[in-house]
This record gives structure tokens, sequence and C-alpha cells, in this order.
DNA sequence: CAAACAGTTGCTCATTTGATAGATTGTCTT
DNA sequence: AAGACAATCTATCAAATGAGCAACTGTTTG
């Protein structure tokens, strides 16, 4: 058969995208999550908020490791702090977070059999 | 007061978290995902499968570009393909992909108010 | 006010990452 | 089989990233 001229990859109208704030900011979201270190510090704050004594305690890394790493997803507003004392107490900033984080770990869980 | 040798952040033991496998491959997915040039391609497959040329068009990246970057999130299983012909049709891997998709977008375009 | 503790920030460094061009593979058409 | 088209792969390079240490800020306590 011949070519066909009208065939769709030419003609094809592309999707409606999100503006380019806004796909900067998911991609930054999800940049922000995508280090196995951060995402640590994401699940371990899962039940509750932390000092990052505590954080740093549970993961044995350095006070200034973690207090890096928390300002990074803080920074994208996955955490919030709030002082007392002589601590910063970091949680999760909101629901989306929470939701965001059980969707991923599901998925990789499944994903990985074995 | 004196100082409490009992305080919490000495004692406070550690949330369970996922296995380590797990944990890096949440965070791959992540990262693939965290990618503007990526996570762009993610949201033109939302509707349904394209081929390689046809996202090419719609973001104005070569061939070879759109290539690598849909190689990255095949290998974190966000995508799969399927050959037609001359063309390779990628689509969004399963509903979980969706999902993901859905609520970082939502929190994305909440957290811009303007 | 000084010392001690909690956390942050600046700096340097090695590693990773993403883009690009060009060579290569696979498929269709004639 | 040859040529054209679709897509992938390889190699190279610049830019972004994460860790670690030391210096610094803020807070409580003596």
């Amino acid at each position: 058969m011949s070519e066909n001229p009208d065939c769709d990859h030419d003609s094809a109208t592309a999707p409606a995208t999100s503006s380019d704030g806004v796909l900067e900011r998911a991609a930054a979201i999800l940049r922000a999550a995508g280090d196995p270190g951060r995402l640590r510090l994401l699940e371990l704050l899962r039940p509750g908020e932390r000092c990052v004594t505590e954080l740093a305690r549970f993961t044995g890394d350095s006070l200034s490791t973690i207090s890096a790493r928390l300002r990074v997803l803080r920074g994208e507003r996955l955490l919030t702090r709030r002082r007392e004392g002589k601590h910063q107490y970091y949680s999760l900033a909101d629901h989306h977070v929470v939701e965001l984080l059980q969707g991923v770990f599901e998925h990789a869980a499944e994903e990985e059999p074995k």
C-alpha cells in the first residue's frame, strides 16, 4: 500500500498539559522524594513528628546530613517544622504527602515480588 | 530544672520502615518521574498510547532525547511498549502510575496559587 | 555571660545525570 | 536487495547533586 499522508503521527494534536510552572513544581516534589535517604526520612515521619536528633539516630547519619535532607524536603513543602526549645520537630506537610508515600510504596512493593 | 536523662530523643525507638530494596525501588520510581522532561511525557501519555515520533513532535525535542527519556521511565516500569510496524507505542504501565500522576499534579497545582 | 547542646549553613569534592550528535538496528516498501 | 523511515544505542560533555567537615546561629542552663 502507498504511504498515507494523513497518518495519525503527523496530524494528531497534543493533549492538554499542565502549565510549565505546575509541571516544574510537580517534578521538583518528585525529585525531592526520589532519593533513598530523603525518602527514608519521610517514611520515618509517617507515624508522627520527630526532631532532627532522633532522625539522625534512627538512620545512623550525621546531624548535618539529616539537616540537609530535611531542608530539601521542606523546600518542596513536603515537610513542616516546629520549634520546641532546642529541638526542631519535623512532620509531613499534609495528607497529599501521606497519600503519595502510600501509593509509591504500594507500587514499589508490588513490583519487587522477591 | 536539671537535665532529664530519659528524654524521648535518646530512648525513642525507630518506626518500622520498608526494606532497603523496596525503599530503593520507590526512590527510583520517584526519581524517574521527577524530571520535567520525563514528567511531561507521562502527562502526554495520560489520554492513551503514543509513538515516539508523536511525542517528539509534541515537545519539540529530538527523537534521540525522547527515546532516552522513555527508556528511563520504562526502566522503572512506569511505561510499557508495544510495537506496531515501524512504530513503538508507549503507554502508562498501570493504574498506580495514573494515580501517582493525579496525586502529584493536584498537590503541585494547589501549592502554586499564583 | 559562658558553656553546652541542637541544628543549620558554606565550602569542597566526587558522582550522577541529562542533552546531543552520530552510528546502528529493525521494519516496511518497492 | 536497496532505500527510507522509526527508534535505539554509544560516547562525550557540561551541569546538577549529595556527602562530609568545619564554622556558625540559636537556645537553654549554670
